[in-house]
DNA sequence: TAACATT
């Protein structure tokens, strides 16, 4: 009698299963096949795909190293759009692996320019702790090289250089071996060793960077370590910030590389993406990375609120777990803001990337990160569940008067050198850790309905707007700097 | 570069 899983349940059953090498693929009952895969089914991620070719297009395709358990294109959820990429699982593991061996960068499918992806979702697989991200290689090292390079400690299941648009390198690659014994391995002997020579013939040489890659939570948290450096308003964060900031080189190119993996064509964090898009301060430190262009306003009001970890204060409720921010936080929304009442360096420049040009010191306070990140989410659930959503989410208390404009003279700011992404509601969540905002408003450019990259933003209260000043001015996007001043009075410039 | 509550 075969036991057989179905939905996770083992049963035992007197149904025959189909099988080809001793695994069952299919229940049969009667006439009809249910599908089945195996247990240890794997997950493929296919990608590099025409937009042109839907499931019954692909299906041929993939058929023929086995038999197909599922097949999804990937849809844009909004406009139903074709993603140019898939997963597909076989209900043999066996027949995964045939697929990738011989279709993973073996073919370009008609109309691509580069060749069809296919290998283990990143869903699969279960911890990263032996995907690691190697940097400092050569930008001429193919994905051949640095599978040489790290063969010798285990078994490679993916090795992936990163490149650009143009197809070049950025000198880092992803490489997952089958166990973390092996990465371990392999990070213990390459790390802070010398890259191939081949890839330096002048002789120059610089040392390759093999660490873990880093997991979603970890360049989620890594976002707002660089939001809130810049911001430089959690106080005690700026000590610790310090310390962050010698993290360095090594780090940054990992969190480049990953962005762009990401952006290109992983669709297994694409939820995760959009996460960090729902939370506007990870979308700053995202914009802050130059992936601004694929912003996505729509997603950022439409899509479910999925706070990006289990920490966040839902939208509109006073949180005790984070009473050192919350409680002030009533007062002008942040009371630990304003200069001269903390005893910290009050004209600090703002730095960006995250690197403060403090050396670290020691973190005394017991725990002010989990504090910082709360805090951050705190503010940044709040704003997202409004905006033009207020329709959607009828029981938010309403406390955005939409109609209201300005407020009292010395409460208005002008800002400038907005990115070209922002709407009201980005602006809103930019501004909110200062205090309540009446209003804020892009101008936006009547004929293309494009942002013109400036707006205002009014406060209730004249030291919210010097607070917003003080820590927004300058405050870098991208590549440009935000401009935020006090509104010119109507009044002004008037000769008389 | 420019730019300050609009249609």
């Amino acid at each position: 009698m075969a036991t057989v899983t179905v939905n996770g349940v083992q049963q035992e059953n007197g149904f025959s299963t189909t099988n080809s090498a001793g695994r069952m693929n299919g229940l049969v009952i009667g006439q009809n096949t249910i599908p089945m895969k195996d247990h240890d089914a794997i997950k493929l991620f296919i990608g590099q795909i025409p937009r042109n070719l839907e499931e019954k297009d692909l299906k041929p395709l993939f058929e023929e190293f086995g038999k197909i358990y599922e097949l999804t294109v990937l849809k844009d959820r909004f406009t139903g759009m074709h993603k140019g990429c898939a997963f597909l699982t076989y209900c043999a593991r066996e027949s995964a692996l045939k697929a990738q061996s011989a279709l993973h960068e073996q073919k370009t499918l008609p109309g691509m320019n580069r060749p069809i992806q296919v290998k283990p979702a990143d869903s699969e697989g279960r911890g990263e702790d032996r995907k690691l991200f190697v940097g400092m290689l050569g930008k001429q090292q193919s994905e051949e090289d640095v599978r040489r390079l790290f063969e010798t400690f285990g078994q490679i299941e993916e090795c992936t250089v990163l490149r650009g648009p143009d197809g070049a390198s950025k000198g880092c690659a992803f490489v997952k071996f089958s166990s973390h014994a092996e990465a371990q391995a392999a990070i213990n002997s390459l790390h802070g060793g010398q890259t191939m020579p081949c890839a330096y013939p002048q002789g120059a040489s610089s040392s390759l960077v093999v660490k873990f890659a880093d997991t979603d939570k970890e360049r989620t948290l890594r976002r707002m370590h660089q939001m809130a450096g810049q911001l430089g308003i959690f106080s005690p964060m700026t000590i610790q910030f310090g310390a962050y900031g010698a993290y360095s080189h090594a780090v940054s190119l990992g969190s480049t590389g990953e962005e762009t993996q990401m952006m290109q064509q992983q669709a297994a964090l694409m939820a995760a993406t959009q996460n960090s898009y729902l939370n506007p301060m990870a979308a700053i430190a995202a914009a802050q990375m130059q992936q601004m262009a694929a912003f996505n306003v729509n997603g950022l009001v439409a899509a479910p609120m999925t706070p990006s970890s289990g920490t966040s204060t839902p939208p509109g409720i006073n949180s005790t777990a984070v009473p050192s921010l919350a409680a002030p936080m009533g007062v002008n929304g942040f009371a630990s803001l304003p200069p001269q009442t903390n005893g910290q360096p009050t004209n600090e420049p703002i730095y960006t990337n995250g690197i403060h040009p403090y050396p670290a010191q020691s973190p005394t306070v017991s725990d002010p990160l989990q504090q910082a990140y709360a805090g951050v989410q705190h503010y940044a659930a709040y704003p997202a569940a409004y905006a033009p959503i207020s329709q959607a989410f009828p029981q938010q208390p309403a406390i955005i008067p939409q109609q209201q404009r300005e407020g009292p003279e010395g409460c208005n700011l002008f800002i400038y050198h907005l990115p070209q992404e922002f709407g009201d509601a980005e602006l809103m969540q930019m501004f909110l850790p200062f205090g309540n905002v009446i209003s804020a408003k892009v101008f936006v450019d009547r004929a293309t309905n494009q942002s013109k990259c400036f707006g205002f933003v009014s406060f209730d209260n004249p030291s919210s707007a010097q607070a917003a000043i003080q820590a927004m001015n300058g405050f870098q996007i991208g590549m440009k700097r935000l401009k935020v001043q006090l509104k010119r009075p109507k009044d002004a410039n008037r000769p008389y």
